[in-house]
DNA sequence: CGTGCGCTTGACTTTTTTCAATAAAGGTGG
DNA sequence: CCACCTTTATTGAAAAAAGTCAAGCGCACG
């Protein structure tokens, strides 16, 4: 595919007049990612930042004694890294492919550029920023308010909402995965599933498979009225 | 003191041209705030967006069973409640005063009008909500890696490298109110400040008043390889 | 066909919360 | 200015939640 048609499916840059998607392919610098390839590290410079088409990738960050907590899992279309592009910083966290993929590489200086002569592009620039910014409010609310069986319930509801009406969530992450991106260990996440499990609210089949039986019974769980 | 000389002092409006900040000026509402006046409530319709010129504000979310988990302390001068306007949706959280103050208050749809027309603008806002997301990565982070100890020693190497070179630390903001910031409750908060006096790392006077005794003590805890 | 990694489970420890009681501080009205 | 009342802070004891360590299973991949 044409990098500009890549561009331009990219939601930060929808509404872009075509000049401008053309002028962001000539800077572009697309570059094949392998399933646990580092893209940058905490602490890097950050010279500009990417996007992802295909694949995905976790964002995490590393504790001195190397436990890793995850922030993200980028899916294609995301932008990542750019925080330090405007804050004029370092990259805050590592990014790290978990698949195979692609991503588009923006340079700063050329970005900014681009920024300041175009003001529907900071617009969406700032409203993906905002996004983040209510999703990980909304993490550090879970993550001090709730325990992990209610984070683990929202999680699920979550899934469930956005997979459509499947009737069994597939979990696109590894379980060691799930757990760090909800704070948590894999012990206490198998643990917990199992007291689901148990409790009649959730089914599960293989490793990856989660059927909701009791939906009421996770929102519950999640609003922090029941206890497991 | 004039509008536009309170507007002109608030970062976020930095390098921006005279007559932008005039133009300000004329949208801007200036209100008095009092201790304990909800600004907004987490649901509301997001209209537009706040900077404190003078007070403190705190930004919370409540959980269903009413406890409240604080997000931020705003200092003068940091604009809040801007995710709503980018993100168009409602206001993510609530903002509370916490002390006497003013508030300049500005409608959305000029100040989106004046973002599309000023390039300095959007980059300025784009660095705030960058760094805020950084800060709130760290938050993240430290909720799910870190045990109380260890965010409470980050919080006072924290306050001490913002606070001057002054021998003695002051606390700005009630033990109840740090507790909620760190992610858990006065008792426990309590119980922690005082180990760390029986361990030498601080001293403490009055309520609100703390002294590192032990700053190599504190690093080591904050960094995880100690234990209190 | 074995080796390794992801997942699960058990026993035990540590950390944090909960509940309850008390003490200190701060503001208010007489 | 003082007594009173509400809020804020501290402490103890017990319970709950989560984490650590260790062992074992099963499936994929070389």
């Amino acid at each position: 595919m044409e990098i500009v048609d890549l561009i331009a499916a990219i939601p930060l840059f929808n509404g872009l007049p075509r000049p401008h998607l053309e002028e962001l392919a000539m800077i572009a610098l697309s570059q094949r990612v392998k399933r646990g390839q580092i893209i940058f590290a905490d602490g890097d410079e950050g010279t500009g930042f990417y996007v992802l088409t295909a694949g995905r990738v976790k964002i995490f960050k590393l504790s001195p004694d190397g436990k890793e907590h995850i922030l993200h899992i980028m899916p294609p279309g995301e932008p990542f890294g750019e925080v330090a592009v405007f804050a004029g910083e370092a990259f805050p966290a590592y990014a790290e492919a978990i698949e195979d993929g692609y991503a588009l590489f923006f340079p700063r200086a050329a970005f900014i550029e681009l920024i300041i002569t175009n003001p529907s592009l900071s617009m969406n620039m700032m409203a993906i920023l905002s996004r983040r910014l209510r999703k990980f409010a909304a993490t550090i609310e879970a993550l001090s308010l709730k325990e992990v069986p209610g984070r683990l319930a929202d999680h699920l509801l979550y899934l469930s909402s956005e997979g459509g009406q499947k009737e069994w969530l597939t979990l696109d992450i590894s379980k060691n995965q799930l757990a760090s991106l909800m704070g948590t260990i894999p012990e206490t996440l198998s643990r917990i599933l199992a007291r689901m499990v148990k409790e009649g609210l959730i089914e599960t089949s293989g490793h990856r498979n989660i059927r909701i039986i009791d939906r009421d019974g996770l929102e519950g769980l999640a609003a922090g009225d029941v206890r497991l």
